[in-house]
DNA sequence: AAATATTTTTAGACAACTCTAAATTAACTG
DNA sequence: CAGTTAATTTAGAGTTGTCTAAAAATATTT
């Protein structure tokens, strides 16, 4: 049985390798746990020698495919999790998140696929990331930036790459959710913040920072 | 915040207090949650410190109002989520036990009162016990075993006293469940074995052992 | 390439929770 | 009530997961 802790690191070599290519080091870990590095450096030699990462000291590490397979499926429980909260519990997007990061230990397989036939076995959560399926296999659909449209552009909102409560906060401001079908009408060049069109309402100004944090896919 | 050892001690302590009247001793708690009383004892001291118990040393402990509480909280959630298995998720009532016993542990104090409206506030659990309201009140409904009843007696099944896979699965087979109306038409003198009746269906014979276990209230 | 800076690991320690073995206290028995 | 038995606590130790401080390895800069 794996322990939350080491549930928790897996997740988060898991996310850091989806981040960037190659080894995950030590520090990256450790800044995305909220650990010191030689904490990080103890756990991955005892994840080494339960098979669940190669390690080289001082290079860094990568999931086993085991380590892998632990990983996608506290993803899935995460985010079956997430739909729940928001579809039958009324939780709104920017709230489900802690509450999830405790109900992903939750062991029993049997619950988890009762839960996802319960919810009606949905794709993608609350933040539009893919939910992946029983057997580990996880389909991703290719995303862009907002950020990275030209003008004219008409896309749909398809998920988001920061869930933080204020960016989701900010975003239930601006009238923007999953699924919102958006026009770009204009970019400054200034400080590059766009001027977009969401379904038909007052055009509205987004800062870059919100248009890089926006993932979008071109309709046709 | 408590840590799940801690709430654990803290429901098992507030069930021995309900079992037998006045101080729980430390075997008792041992045994209830498969640990060495020498272990015991050191927790004791620690939650006494944290105003969680009254401890008196080779004597025994007592829960103060808080851990009283504490406690009342955690069989809530063990409660409500055993009724969310059952009634969302399709599970058996001899299945809910062990997996609501890592769901009580879940913080979020929003997540259960949500869950509770979800379910429509229900008052008791599947093996009919109360469920304590938000403000850990409980309302425990006068219930007497089966084993007490004179042939002749009506009686409606309330709750069991035991909720243990084996007995909730032979009760199963019996045609035995909540709500079930028995008349009992016979008690052998030799191994007070019963005779009854369910609900109309062919009368069965069933042991002492069951009677006792099984919580019935006298219908008028 | 040598010097400096950064990253990572090692060494030693601590808190929470558990154990075994021995000592102590309380309860029972003849 | 003295002796024995049962319950409980104390003492010392182990595991997991964390930390700080110092050492070692790697990377960067001049």
């Amino acid at each position: 049985m794996r322990s939350v802790t080491e549930e928790n690191y897996l997740k988060a070599i898991y996310r850091l390798m989806e981040e960037h290519e190659g080894l995950v080091n030590t520090n990256a870990i450790a800044e995305k746990l909220e650990l010191k590095p030689s904490t990080v450096t103890d756990m991955l030699k005892k994840m080494a020698q339960k098979n669940l990462v190669h390690y080289s000291p001082y290079k860094g590490a990568l999931l086993t495919e085991e380590g892998r397979k632990s990983a996608l499926l506290i993803i899935r429980k995460h985010r079956l999790w997430e739909v729940f909260l928001v579809e039958k519990l009324q939780f709104s997007w920017d709230e489900v998140h802690e509450v999830a990061e405790e109900l992903e230990h939750i062991t029993s397989g049997r619950l988890i696929n009762r839960l996802d036939e319960f919810l009606g076995f949905p794709q993608i959560d609350p933040h539009g990331d893919a939910i992946p399926a029983a057997n580990g296999s996880i389909r991703q659909a290719k995303q862009t930036l907002l950020y990275e449209m030209a003008v004219g552009s008409i896309v749909q909102v398809s998920g988001v790459k920061n869930t933080d409560r204020q960016f989701l906060q900010h975003l239930d401001k601006l009238g923007i959710s999953l699924g919102s079908t958006i026009t770009v009408d204009g970019i400054a060049d200034f400080d590059k913040s766009m001027e977009i069109l969401i379904e038909g309402a007052p055009e509205v100004r987004i800062s870059a920072e919100v248009a890089s944090n926006l993932l979008v896919q071109k309709m046709n």
